[in-house]
DNA sequence: AAAAAAC
């Protein structure tokens, strides 16, 4: 019996590369996604975070485009440049050996170096739309020969800002064109862009009223906004994850935050879509290679990035709406493995976190830190209720052992901890840590060279560039979305 | 209440 990707018609050569990257059965998105994308046909696809679209669109990919033609055949769109890279890292990954070359668009690095390359006639490009569009406009790519174009996280792609360098695209190209979409969120408005250049779209739903992965476990703190780095710092100390992304919504807040974090001791980088190319580099290949335990980024991070080591995600402010959290916290609890997304928030915040949960149908659960150890108020509610009771007495105390769950290499606990799971109703309470936290986990890791991100370098500019648009873009969206009447 | 994406 075939089994596996060679089930899915998938070549031998590449089931092989798989299984050397120990990639042996598909995930449901790659079961559902690959034969009608490989039949021809207009997909829409959706999964959650961490599931595998990525291979789901890329694999068949290979099989569409021809090596022996000099001509680029396919596209892929993706909203940032980092995620623009790991694809191409997938995709070289698999095309090792092969007559198939693989050529990443993107903006900020050399369009020079990207024209030459372009030379070299890669089949499948891959890149963001202003560059992408940049190069269309110079004639130095050709839109002719492309019969695939996949949209990665099309609901982002299609914002205002790049949506008329991705129509302007979609122009250019032959009306024979196949089209992909993927995301893990596809908020209505997106219906408008399916209608409009998609023909008989085939739709692909894995679990659609679960967005987010099951294995993630959602938890807030709640402090003054003063407080949120000592939290976190703490939060940090506690957890001590393997690595974690510290989510931030505004750029001009990254820079203080990070020195503020790299004063207390925590091995962090920072990074934001207006950090210089080298900048970026450091930040995604140091955290990518475990340099240092904290990313501190903004939404640039959210989407796509497939980060093993990213244990914990912590929102230092909370995600601007319920689709943006999901994409946050998606950075862990990725393909199987478990994860645990951590929202700090002021009191006033507390309403969004309530939305969150209610729009998306999950538990969040509130956990309190309580002079270093992490505390359930309901379940300590509950405990004291209990022991006030005679019958409950001998039960009422709870037996040493190690942090449920949390103990992993090099996390010696360095506070003492409780923690209670109310869903399997585990109970553990470390009583050691005084002791230990002598030795301390907290095997801080060498600052990174101490330079401060140049932020203020381009916050001038950025200033008056706001100052000569408006109104801000997310607005002017909201207020063309009401708008405008369906087409 | 924003970020991202072109030079």
């Amino acid at each position: 019996m075939i089994t596996g990707f060679a089930s899915l018609h998938i070549r031998p050569d590449y089931v092989k590369k798989l299984q050397e990257q120990e990639i042996t059965e598909p995930s449901p998105i790659q079961m559902d996604a690959i034969p009608p994308i490989l039949e021809g046909k207009d997909v829409v696809a959706q999964s959650q975070t961490g599931t595998g679209k990525t291979l789901a669109y890329c694999l068949p990919l290979l099989h569409k485009v021809d090596e022996n033609a000099r001509e680029v055949q396919a596209l892929v769109l993706v909203p940032t440049r980092e995620l623009g890279m790991q694809i191409v890292h997938t995709l070289d990954q698999l095309v090792k050996d092969s007559g198939i070359r693989v050529q990443q668009l993107i903006g900020g690095a050399s369009i020079e170096r990207q024209i030459d390359k372009l030379k070299l006639k890669p089949q499948i490009v891959v890149g963001t739309p202003g560059r992408v569009q940049e190069l269309v406009k110079l004639r130095k790519l050709k839109l002719t020969g492309i019969r695939t174009v996949v949209v990665d996280e099309v609901d982002q792609v299609f914002e205002l800002g790049s949506m008329q360098d991705v129509e302007a695209l979609f122009k250019g190209m032959l009306k024979e064109r196949q089209l992909l979409f993927f995301s893990a969120t596809l908020p209505a408005p997106i219906q408008n862009v399916i209608d409009r250049w998609m023909n008989d779209p085939h739709y692909v739903r894995v679990n659609p009223e679960q967005r987010t992965a099951e294995t993630l476990e959602h938890q807030y703190y709640v402090c003054q906004e003063r407080d949120k780095i000592d939290m976190l710092r703490r939060l940090v100390r506690h957890y001590n994850p393997k690595g974690a992304i510290v989510f931030i919504n505004e750029t001009d807040d990254i820079g203080e935050a990070v020195a503020k974090l790299q004063y207390v001791g925590l091995s962090v980088e920072g990074l934001y879509g207006d950090s210089f190319k080298q900048e970026r580099a450091r930040a995604m290949q140091g955290f990518r290679a475990g340099r240092f335990q904290l990313l501190l980024a903004t939404d640039v991070a959210a989407r796509g990035l497939d980060l093993p080591q990213v244990t914990h995600v912590f929102n230092l402010d909370p995600a601007i709406d319920a689709d943006h959290y999901v994409h946050r916290v998606g950075r862990t609890g990725r393909m199987g493995r478990k994860g645990t997304a951590i929202s700090i928030i002021t009191p006033r915040e507390q309403f969004i976190i309530d939305k969150f949960a209610k729009t998306l149908g999950i538990t969040i659960q509130r956990r309190e830190m309580s002079h270093g150890r992490v505390i359930d108020p309901e379940q300590e509610r509950t405990i004291r209720h209990e022991a006030r009771k005679p019958s409950a007495g001998a039960t009422g105390r709870v037996r040493p052992a190690e942090p449920a769950g949390e103990k992993r290499e090099g996390a010696a606990g360095s506070e003492e901890v409780r923690e209670t799971k109310t869903s399997s109703g585990v109970r553990s309470e470390g009583l050691a840590g005084k002791k230990q936290a002598a030795v301390s986990s907290f095997t801080a890791k060498p600052k990174t060279a101490g330079q401060q991100p140049s932020v203020d370098k381009r916050k001038v500019e950025r200033d008056r560039d706001r100052k000569n648009k408006g109104a801000p873009r997310w607005l002017k969206a909201k207020q063309d979305q009401s708008g405008k009447p369906r087409a």
